[in-house]
DNA sequence: AAGATCATTCAAAGCGATTTCAAATTTCGA
DNA sequence: TCGAAATTTGAAATCGCTTTGAATGATCTT
């Protein structure tokens, strides 16, 4: 079913058809309403190649990912809630795994050489970023998730990451926690610098000595936390509060708690970092789980309306969103034990 | 950059540009050398909407995801796998999210009517499922994850769920277990059905009565295995062994044995299925989780791999695959207690 | 050396939509 | 009632690619 079989269904031009169809203004009132009921009868669809090949914009938006790292469960649920404002817009999910750092922004040139997609959306950057270059000599729209110390105007939505996690110290601290390991993410992310400078603001605002030892970086699954949890509670004198930079690292740690003979919430504390899984619900752990707050589904959801306004001609550098981060005292965190 | 451009730039009509570029046979092989360094050099890339429109093939696979509950880890892990073969050739995920089973149909009506993708990936079936017959009726080509109990020929690949599950009862009964609980997926899903078919085969082929109340059907998360495991454990007997149907129920489920102050792998045994999460390693756990084991990421390498064979003309009933499932023992599953 | 064959190249016709520009019809004002 | 303006429709150009069918030389045969 082709415009121009509903056109000659119709007997009418494929001109007002599609005007009709478009919402034009000038076609009877009459004429459009039945092109739209008959269309609507018939099923009719526009191509979609064809379409954007007329109008020039693709209909899309694009996401690559580094194959097994980014494709967790965080992306999982961003992508949730990026996809059901999408598919509010009709707009669809273009996805692009890629292997290595080269082949990434060579997906990058792909895609904007193809012109696939309308804007794409850049994750997890680092304070410099490659890739946030590339894509404004491509002029490519995007909208950042997460931000860049970089100085050109551009989109971004990001969490607190900062201001989370000096609360957090903070809060351990005036519960008597003096030794308080960091399990930051990757070196290079800006969240995991954003949380280094927040966790170091509030030891030295106390006047904490900071301790190398208490700090690891690394990716956020349940068995490196694990790993690196075992390995710090060797230490004498141990810490007594673990801040968990994921709820994946947090079981890894829990974990690590359990085997070496010690109670959470009693003996150690923590402090985790939440995106709010379904799946995985910190209030039912077990004890349950003190986290820093922020739902990764509704930043998904957030940032598809903000790519709308990008496309809908938005200046860029109007377009900033830093959203606050609960922080939510439950069971796993408690007074240090003497 | 457009392919008129090139070829002006080259002196050649766009004729022989484009075969140049798509290997036909009767171009000069010098012209094609000269063709395709300059293609490279200006980094040329065909419009994809242009190309699609006049091949008629959209280059990308469809999947359509009912948003907040399909959307979880077992789905990251399966587009993990699938991008990476899809990336090798060069097409593209176009995802979708709808909100209810009718605007899943309806999703499905608008893909094919505006012919955005080639062919598209069906998660879950259940049985009798409508989904299949519509996209017969559509003729898009199609992969199931999973099977069903219709009669048409069909693509699909998927696990031994029932043999699976058959092994694990058999082996909790040979332990000397009798109350064994299953933890099994949302009722009407094939793999549902599945596995319990395997886990009343094992009893009944032991001759152990089949208790209606060691049975429950959840979603798979950590609070509902949770929730349900607690008011299992409440029963007089108890049961002594538990069948969970993902990883994230089994961390429900041992939080439950846990604040019931059993022990897991003494007190009671535990066997879950594992789709192997890069992030939550079942030998990683403590005590470390028996499992039976099939990796999700590899199923979806797999089907971009059918998929393109489908797209070359292979015919649906020839593609049909059964995945064995691993049985791995760790410290999880032991002797019943007395 | 002429006709047939082969290897290359190109002009133009699609693919299925949107959009420009022009034409036909109605309505309106005096 | 007639010309102007407004309303409504349509023919054809366009988007950037592939592909058909024809044309041009070069090479081969005899």
């Amino acid at each position: 079913m082709r415009l121009k079989d509903l056109a000659e269904h119709l007997g009418l031009s494929q001109t007002t058809v599609s005007r009709a169809l478009n919402g034009y203004p000038e076609v009877n009132e009459a004429t459009r309403l039945r092109v739209a009921e008959t269309a609507a009868r018939l099923g009719y669809r526009p191509n979609a190649s064809a379409l954007r090949l007329a109008t020039g914009r693709s209909g899309a938006v694009g996401v690559v990912l580094r194959g097994a790292e980014e494709l967790g469960p965080h992306m999982s649920e961003f992508l949730a809630g990026l996809g059901a404002r999408m598919a509010a817009e009709e707009m669809d999910i273009l996805f692009t795994t890629v292997d290595s750092p080269q082949d990434e922004l060579a997906a990058y040139r792909r895609i904007a050489a193809s012109q696939k997609v309308d804007a794409v959306i850049l994750h997890s950057p680092k304070l410099m970023d490659e890739r946030v270059k590339l894509l404004m000599e491509l002029k490519i729209p995007f909208v950042l998730h997460g931000r860049t110390n970089m100085t050109e105007p551009m989109a971004w939505l990001d969490i607190d990451n900062t201001g989370a996690m000096e609360r957090a110290t903070a809060h351990l601290l005036d519960l008597g926690h003096r030794r308080i390991a960091l399990f930051n993410g990757i070196k290079g992310r800006t969240f995991t610098e954003h949380r280094e400078i927040g966790y170091l603001a509030a030891l030295s605002a106390r006047g904490v000595p900071y301790d190398p030892a208490l700090m690891a970086n690394l990716p956020f699954t349940d068995e490196a936390g694990f790993r690196v949890a075992q390995a710090m509670l060797e230490q004498r004198p141990r810490p007594t509060a673990f801040l968990a930079g994921s709820m994946m690292t947090a079981l890894g740690i829990f974990r690590a708690i359990r085997q070496a003979g010690l109670v959470l919430g009693k003996d150690v504390s923590m402090i985790a970092h939440d995106d709010v899984f379904p799946y995985l619900n910190a209030d039912n752990m077990y004890p349950s789980m003190s986290t820093t707050r922020s739902s990764i589904r509704q930043a998904g959801t957030r940032i598809g309306e903000l790519i709308m306004q990008i496309l809908a001609g938005k200046p860029a550098e109007d377009v900033h969103e830093l959203w606050p981060v609960e922080l939510v005292l439950r069971e796993s965190s408690g007074p240090v034990s003497r």
